[in-house]
RNA sequence: CGGGGCGUAGCGCAGUUUGGUUAGCGCGCCUGCCUUGGGAGCAGGAGGUCCCCAGUUCGAAUCUGGGCGCCCCGACCA
């Protein structure tokens, strides 16, 4: 590709809007342009990646003996309607009407349209085990899309899902793919880690997230230092043992009431009485499909509401409003505990409440909290469980060591669906014994998208993107310092043929533009190699190649760096 | 949905507090000259419903009311 005849249109200043450096680098570079929040186009450099990222997953894919199809991006309501998820994935479901008045969901994943495909199709247990996957645009609407692609409303992305007759069948599949992620990934250039993760509106039960590490990851990640133990998980999924107060730092006295005039937070609780946030409990008051719940937990602890989700078994779970905090307390919001409310409603708490000794508590009146309360004494649970956001710090649950937190990019994941979706739209199958029988499913999705965001947040220094190999939209950029140097000309054009010929993928920076203005662009943009023609060293028949990375030069004679050009540009399936 | 910020040329911004000729600056774009190893320089030029609507006023980018849009933080969530 010539430079002069290619749509890159790069800029000297970042956009107002953007905050990662991924999408700074982006629209800087020329990818991608913004059309509406969190939908943008895709510009020909940004095109190229995706195309290179798409033929990777492809032959992984492949070779995972899964075949692709395309299913359509409008699917009818009455699908969503039989597996419930209509209601249940809620306002992230982008929905459409039709002249009709007939409802239809711009696909944000595939289940019930291949659920759908396999109870027509599969019918015969000698047809399984079988994997479909597609790539293709999808859509969700998302409360606040941001960091560019990261977070799109529409984007890329690769879904495939599995079928078998038997979970160990299941289980085995998972393996694959987790293995042909990794190569994927790895292929990608990136730097990743597979962790335990939260199943959310998918369903099923085992689940692993591939994060691409990066400090401006959304996710965070808690993994046990021990190698041994290898024990990883977001945020939303990791179970860990929080480690009680110290003894001198326990509350002592008897249970009593302490007016507290206007101190409703932890903080202002904590400070006015002269104690740690770990001697108080928060009483949070939930909404649920059906009775509200009270959950108690530890003032110092944030509640994970994934986990309570999955405690209740109900995928309705909502912080309550301050109408129904005040009917349940009888108080203003603030001054809640699990004493004398007015509803009779279950009481839950977390294990960091169990342990913590006297503690400081919400009285279920206005101004006022109770000193030094005991559980089972002072007030009564319902039933101790898990329901905090593990944090840095927390023992590891498989074997007690101090768990690190990492940020990370979620681009990759994997489910065991189980039987949810096959059981929910009937997708039954004739076995060997000529008897019905439901199948397993398993799915595995890719942000095709939000790799290139990721890549770029791995891989990037003050001058802009620098892309892996593998993903750059060209191996090599081809500058002709001075076009008006007829020499140049001449030789660049030669380069630019037997490259290209070669199966060199080259852009030739032919712009009638100064060397600095064309070196800032190539490192803008990313480019891993450059080679530099210049009059200086044609004098000697030589030409520079430059590495983007290391910014180091080599000078090689002309008849050399065709073939120099050509080794370091060859890529294997291993790479 | 709550809190905060913003809306002026393709991009980045000033001007708005205190209303007053023809609305500015940098980058980019077009023409010419010059220059060719790290976003040079000179000269000329094109480009604006100052987010929209209504009002106040002799006069509104600027004041008032209403609306719309965008961004950030949070809640929420693949």
């Amino acid at each position: 590709m010539r430079w002069s005849k290619a749509l890159i249109p790069t800029l000297k200043e970042s956009p107002s809007d953007a905050e990662v450096v991924s999408h700074k680098l982006m629209v800087r570079s020329g990818m991608i342009r913004k059309v509406a929040p969190g939908i943008y186009n895709y510009l020909p450099l940004c095109f190229r990646v995706i195309e290179k990222i798409k033929d990777i997953i492809r032959e992984e894919m492949n070779k995972a003996g899964a075949q692709e199809l395309l299913m359509p991006i409008l699917s009818p309501a009455e699908l969503w309607q039989e597996t419930g998820r209509w209601d249940i994935y809620g306002k992230e479901l982008m929905k459409v009407e039709d002249r009709h008045k007939k409802h239809y969901a711009l696909g944000p994943t595939h289940e019930e349209v291949i659920t759908d495909i396999a109870r027509k199709e599969l019918k015969s247990y000698r047809q399984l085990p079988a994997c479909f996957y597609q790539i293709q645009t999808k859509f969700r609407d998302e409360i606040r899309p941001r960091f560019g692609v990261m977070r799109g409303r529409e984007f890329i992305m690769k879904d495939a899902y599995s079928f078998h007759r038997t979970e160990e069948d299941l289980d085995s599949y998972y393996k694959v793919m987790f293995k042909t992620y990794s190569d994927i990934f790895r292929r990608c250039g990136l730097k990743f880690r597979a962790v335990l993760a939260d199943s959310g509106a998918i369903g099923g039960d085992v689940t692993h997230e591939f994060m691409v590490l990066a400090s401006s990851g959304e996710s965070l990640v808690l993994s046990c230092p021990d190698d041994k133990c290898g024990y990883a998980a977001t945020s939303d999924t990791a179970e860990s043992v929080i480690p009680c107060p110290d003894e001198k730092h326990r509350l002592s006295g008897s249970f009593a009431e302490k007016h507290t005039p206007g101190r409703k937070t932890v903080e202002e609780v904590s400070d006015f009485l002269k104690i740690k946030p770990f001697n108080l409990i928060k009483t949070l008051i939930y909404k649920t499909s059906k009775k509200p719940v009270a959950v108690l937990i530890r003032g110092d602890r944030e509640l994970n509401t994934a986990k309570l989700k999955k405690f209740l078994r109900d995928g309705f779970v909502e912080l309550a409003e301050d109408a129904l905090v005040q009917k349940i307390t009888g108080t203003d919001v603030g001054f809640a505990g699990p004493r004398g409310l007015k509803e009779n409603i279950k009481i839950f708490a977390d294990f960091s409440v169990k342990d913590m000794g006297p503690a400081v508590m919400g009285a279920n009146r206005k101004d006022t909290h109770f000193l030094n309360a005991l559980s089972g004494k002072d007030y009564q649970v319902d039933k101790f469980i898990d329901v905090s956001i593990a944090a840095a710090g927390d023992k590891c649950a498989k074997c007690g060591m101090p768990l690190d937190g990492f940020r990370g990019i979620e681009v990759g994941q994997i489910f065991k669906l189980g039987k949810k979706y096959s059981n929910s739209l009937k997708a039954g199958y004739i076995e060997e014994n000529g008897r019905e029988n439901t199948g397993w499913m398993g799915c595995y999705g890719i942000g095709v998208t939000r790799i290139i965001a990721a890549a770029i947040e791995q891989n990037n220094d003050d001058k802009g993107i620098i892309w892996p190999l593998q993903i750059s939209p060209y191996h090599v950029v081809l500058m002709g310092l001075n076009m008006k140097d007829s020499g140049t000309v001449e030789v660049c054009e030669k380069l630019y043929g037997e490259l290209t010929d070669g199966g060199v993928e080259v852009l030739f920076d032919d712009r009638d533009l100064r060397a600095g203005f064309k070196f800032k662009d190539a490192d803008l943009i990313g480019i891993p190699i450059k080679m530099i023609v210049s009059e200086a060293n044609l004098k000697s028949g030589s030409i520079e190649i430059q590495d983007r990375m290391t910014a180091k030069s080599e000078i090689f004679s002309l008849e050399r760096a065709v073939s120099v050009i050509k080794e370091r540009t060859v890529l294997s399936n291993t790479d």
